[in-house]
DNA sequence: CGTTAGCACTCATCGCCTTGGAGTGCTAAC
DNA sequence: GTTAGCACTCCAAGGCGATGAGTGCTAACG
């Protein structure tokens, strides 16, 4: 950092939770009735010139006061956004709603997202898990009409996911349960990927030679694994009207485009699937997520899932002028709750 | 109707006709412009004055022209919108996304909504149906850990869904393969209401006296019956941006109001179950739905299922300056597409 | 008697200007 | 280094007049 003096960090600090609190852009002024600053407007000026010549503010227009750049409120977050308590009403309320959804995974996210829209004025936001990678208690084939065959996936937590999908063949019911039985004899603590691996380890490495079961067994599973409801690559949101009480969205120009981007999906989806391998908690300000759609928005989400065995991000999504000492300790700990739920 | 005469009704129309093409008040120069007209912008003056004080038209202010109430527009709707041609490229859509869509009955309403959303500038909308009233194949249960019965109804048209329910006592899957091959041998061509009454039915004539299987197999499909999917009782959105190209819609606050309705849910699902019993087709225009909240948008609603056998609504919601002449017969084509869908 | 031309009137919209106020940068004094 | 003062900028709001679309009414016309 250009080497700024305590005086310019509090600066920054005052102008960005001013700025968080209000909406408006803060001038000189303002800034010096703040209780805590013994300075007048007219020094104040002279730091925020600095400021601004540094990039951490900006003037919307000349006349009017400075607000917090994309830079700004990541140099805020990264440094001087204390975690603060978690209110307990709504520890209670996220541990209450999580434990009260049936074992659904659709229905535990969507739970997610919703109490996140309804504990934040912004919109809740997770990307639905690649199942692949979720450690399964069993599986069971269920026989439907001809090709078509429903897979019921039972992961750790009771968490349940079904999948339609088509064999190549028409199989018998007992011979999807002799595939399953023999799936489920394969499943120990693996990860569906893990399972396919171990299928395909045991095949080339010759141990039992050519198996007809084995052979289905993948064949089938092929199938099953290409189905969306496996591969995840959705989102979910909830609490979009949220968006609409922010003055910043009043522009109906900027909210169609916003809302553009909850209708599509895959920008977000991508913005989501960036977070790196192993980071627990993620902010993304303003234009840092490349999205031209979203350059006014912020998201801070976190891993879900369990350490090293990340199933999808939750969070939110709000204006970059979001109240992130409240709303990034609130997600670090709905996404705990949530991947208790889910693994344990 | 105030006999009104043919010139009241043939500039009613043109009109009205106006109105949906251009958004803009219409007056009587506008009027005397338009080709079939051979009158006087003055006596068209005297015409539109007579069809305002019916009712069917009214003026934002003073001096502009005059847009349709939703009197006129149901006058219009009512005796003036002759069924129009869909156009063959429309159908071949239609058909071709729900014949794509696999069988759960989800995917199925939600290819028919996003049909809708791409067909029309307007929202996709269709009420999740009552399962209870879809003639069912066959339902098999799953056990799951603990009390957790997946239990996994196939209807007729080969749609599937699952639904996920605990039951009072815990229960082996070999019992539960005993209650559903029960059950499968009550369905002829029963809707799942039917099995119950007739369960209920031959426990009263205590053909059989007491029965152990009966008692548990109805104790059974009642918490099944409570679960939501079952019930029914929510609807399907899509397309919510559309609405936000029409002009009528630019205002943020109206555009707010709408789109909390569209959130909620429940007002929606409210007006559409106000549909009588046996009416195919419904428009509903502006304030008739006795929302606030939609009181600027008309639904065009059709019923699918099969006759006598309303399983839910399916249609748009747009502004009540609504192409009806083009969205009923689409929106009706759509319902018999899905119909067959679902039931054949 | 229905139709039409003419006219005075209304009212929303737009551009233009003024005013007020908030905030700035700069400079000079402390 | 800090501060008071001052000239300056610029947005927002309000007033004003011109414009133009459209109306209702009346009187003349065929």
């Amino acid at each position: 950092m250009e080497n700024l003096s305590t005086r310019h960090v509090r600066v920054l600090q005052a102008v960005v939770e001013n700025y968080i609190r209000t909406g408006e852009p803060v001038g000189s002024r303002t800034l010096a009735r703040s209780p805590g600053f013994k300075l007048s407007p007219a020094t104040l000026r002279n730091v925020m010139a600095d400021l601004e010549e540094y990039g951490y503010l900006c003037q919307p227009h000349t006349s009017a006061g400075r607000i917090p750049t994309d830079l700004g409120f990541r140099f805020y977050v990264n440094h001087l956004s204390g975690p603060s308590e978690i209110p307990s009403a709504a520890q209670r309320k996220i541990r209450e709603r999580l434990e009260m959804s049936d074992g659904r995974l659709e229905e535990i996210l969507h739970d997610g997202v919703l109490t996140l829209a309804q504990l934040t004025p912004y919109v809740g936001v997770v990307s639905l898990p690649d199942f692949r990678r979720m450690v399964v208690r069993h599986i069971r084939f269920v026989k439907l009409a001809g090709h078509r065959i429903l897979a019921i996936i039972v992961a750790l937590g009771g968490t349940v996911q079904n999948v339609l999908f088509e064999s190549d063949t028409e199989l018998s019911q007992d011979q999807l349960n002799r595939y399953s039985n023999y799936l489920n004899s394969l499943l120990g603590e693996l990860t569906l990927n893990g399972v396919k691996r171990k299928i395909l380890e045991e095949m080339a490495g010759d141990k039992r030679g050519y198996d007809e079961l084995f052979a289905q067994v993948l064949a089938l599973s092929q199938n099953l694994f290409q189905q969306k409801e496996v591969l995840g690559g959705d989102v979910m949101l909830d609490g979009k009207l949220n968006l609409l009480e922010h003055p910043e969205f009043a522009d109906v120009e900027r909210m169609k485009e916003i809302f553009k981007a909850f209708e599509e999906k895959g920008t977000i989806l991508k913005i989501l699937d960036d977070a790196l391998e192993g980071e627990q908690l993620r902010v993304v300000i303003g234009s840092e997520s490349h999205a031209r759609e979203l350059r006014h928005c912020s998201l801070v989400t976190a891993a879900y899932g369990r350490p090293g065995e990340v199933l999808g991000q939750v969070g939110v999504i709000g204006p970059t002028r979001m109240d992130y000492s409240r709303i990034i300790p609130l997600v670090n700990y709905l996404a705990n709750v949530m991947s208790q739920r889910l693994t344990s």
